[in-house]
RNA sequence: CGGGGCGUAGCGCAGCCCGGUUAGCGCGCCUGCUUCGGGAGCAGGAGGUCGGGAGUUCGAAUCUCCCCGCCCCGACCA
């Protein structure tokens, strides 16, 4: 296993080697798309099984509708095909046909198959939801109308990044439809609060949850609402979004509804999502040079026991005394992965597991049996100590506890020393020369303000806070009247 | 798509400028012995279309041209 670059030397190196060391993802043939591992699909189980629960826990059903879309489906909403028309991989025909060029045999598109009508890879799947929902959607009987799916997209990306920005990319897309405004606009938000708990309960990321600005938004959405966080290089990554999409949608896809009083009218929709990415800001948040750390609660492996043994006679003790404690842990914490591996000696294993990043560790040898105890050790801050045999059972959850808030307060903290308020255009420039951050700063509103910055600077408005300071200043930019300060930061 | 860097064993690299035995080193892998509480030691062994193609030459990893891929920086974006 060749050495992770340290983050001081090359962020970006660094970040690719935590992923290869942690065997979490490869390349693959395909130039943007990614493999995903057991290591790295394990933390995305994760994360589906507790948004999923959540989801339904809010009364949302799970749905899929197809990869393939109708090409006109796209073009019915006029902000939306602006929005990703650029991106899309299209398909044109249905079979493939031999041939000899150059004297080699090789397949091409046969000409006799082309597609009447081609189909896009969905790059996000509003419009053949909505073309659904037409049908299914009658009455405010029918309403809310709350489904989620669980599905891959695609979005031709110039320059891709595993997991940050891919290709193909996995995730979740919920897509609701209300009998009006106000309960969509609610939607919308409950469904932030999700992406804000989930981000910061179970990831120990702490996120700022605000309002896109007006350039930002969703194509389509009358509002887009984001959650950002700040990564170890300072700068920000938006962790999830949630859209209230207005009757857009429903305008343009004609889907009606008969109220209680017999009056007909668009439904107001919202849609949802998290995806893959969100693991490359995990990775972000909390690794170190040695490679990877998972919060406990996201962890596939809660912790892994090593084993110590020289002669076969120390095995033979050591090994069911091992597997015995797993057994007890399993049902407090989850999993649990004895490292039984001969040949391979305990300092090996350690550095093994820890750039897999699994919390803890347990070993057990022949001194510990003795002592009727083990050697508990923390990925995340070294901490190592005895726990004997009776307190197993609640010193490591409550270690796990310990490394769930830990890295959590460690992550804010980051955040706080990184963060600054702003007045005038030289600090500004200042900053995002030199280490960047996150800057709370005046805006005056006007788009073409927020796009001449972010070409000056490369830094871009990430949200507007919504518990931003509403005192009254000046742009930072423009100097021009400002009625609060916006979330400034360079982003992935 | 522009600018820069790099493609030689699973991984990391040397060799290339100045063409010439059988293409080398470290890690990993296989076998054996000794080891084993923080990345073990010794011995033996397996593993290569030198990114691909064309050309120059008696002879190409090495020189020339074209192509492909990867990484970094920009334009685009979740």
């Amino acid at each position: 296993m060749a050495d992770i670059t340290k983050r001081s030397d090359d962020y970006s190196r660094w970040y690719q080697d935590v992923i290869a060391a942690g065997e979490l993802a490869e390349n693959s043939p395909v130039r943007g798309c990614m493999v995903i591992r057991p290591n790295g699909y394990a933390i995305w189980e994760n994360i589906q099984r507790t948004l999923d629960d959540k989801f339904k826990e809010l009364g949302h059903v799970n749905a899929y509708f197809p990869l393939l879309i109708p090409k006109s489906f796209l073009a019915k909403e006029a902000q939306h095909v602006d929005g990703f028309a650029k991106e899309c991989a299209i398909v044109t025909h249905h079979r493939l046909k031999q041939t000899t060029i150059d004297g080699k045999i090789t397949l091409i598109p046969d000409p006799e198959s082309k597609l009447e009508e081609e189909y896009i890879i969905r790059p996000t799947s509003e419009t053949v939801i909505w073309d659904q929902y037409r049908k299914w959607i009658q009455s405010y009987r029918d309403l809310p109308l709350l489904i989620n799916q669980w599905a891959n997209v695609m979005r031709w990306e110039m320059r891709t990044r595993m997991f940050l920005r891919t290709t193909e990319f996995l995730w979740q897309e919920g897509h609701t439809a209300h009998a009006t405004a106000k309960e969509g606009r609610e939607e919308t938000l409950q469904m932030l609060e999700v992406y804000r708990w989930f981000a910061e309960d179970i990831l120990a990321m702490p996120v700022i949850t605000g309002a896109k600005t007006a350039n930002e938004r969703f194509a389509g959405a009358v509002e887009t609402f984001s959650i950002e966080a700040m990564m170890q290089d300072n700068k920000a990554l938006q962790a999830a979004t949630s859209h209230d999409l207005g009757q857009n949608f429903a305008k343009a896809f004609d889907v009606k509804f008969q109220d209680a009083e017999g009056k007909v009218e668009h439904v107001w929709a919202t849609s949802w999502g998290m995806s893959t990415r969100i693991i490359g800001a995990l990775i972000m948040t909390h690794s170190d040079d040695d490679g990877l750390i998972l919060p406990p609660r996201i962890a596939g492996t809660k912790a892994v026991i090593i084993p110590i043994w020289r002669s076969d006679e120390e095995m033979e003790q050591v090994i069911p005394a091992a597997e015995k404690i797993a057994a007890e842990l399993r049902p407090i914490i989850g999993p649990v992965h004895v490292d039984k591996r001969d040949k391979m000696r305990p300092g090996w294993k350690y550095a093994e597991w820890e750039r897999k990043g699994v919390p803890v560790r347990l070993e057990i040898g022949p001194r510990d049996l003795a002592g009727q105890q083990v050697m508990m050790a923390a990925r995340h801050d070294r901490n190592k100590q005895a726990v004997g045999f009776t307190q197993l059972a609640t010193a490591v959850p409550a270690e796990l506890d310990r490394i769930q808030q830990d890295l959590y307060d460690r992550a804010l903290q980051r955040r706080k020393e990184a963060t600054v308020q702003l007045e005038t255009w030289e600090e500004f420039t200042k900053l995002f020369k030199g280490d960047g951050g996150f800057a709370l700063c005046h805006w005056c509103g006007d788009g073409d303000c927020e796009e001449a910055i972010q070409e000056k600077t490369k830094v871009t408005i990430r949200n507007i806070p919504f518990d931003r300071d509403e005192t009254e200043g000046k742009c930072i930019h423009c100097g021009k009247s400002s009625i609060g300060r916006v979330l400034f930061s360079q982003g992935y």
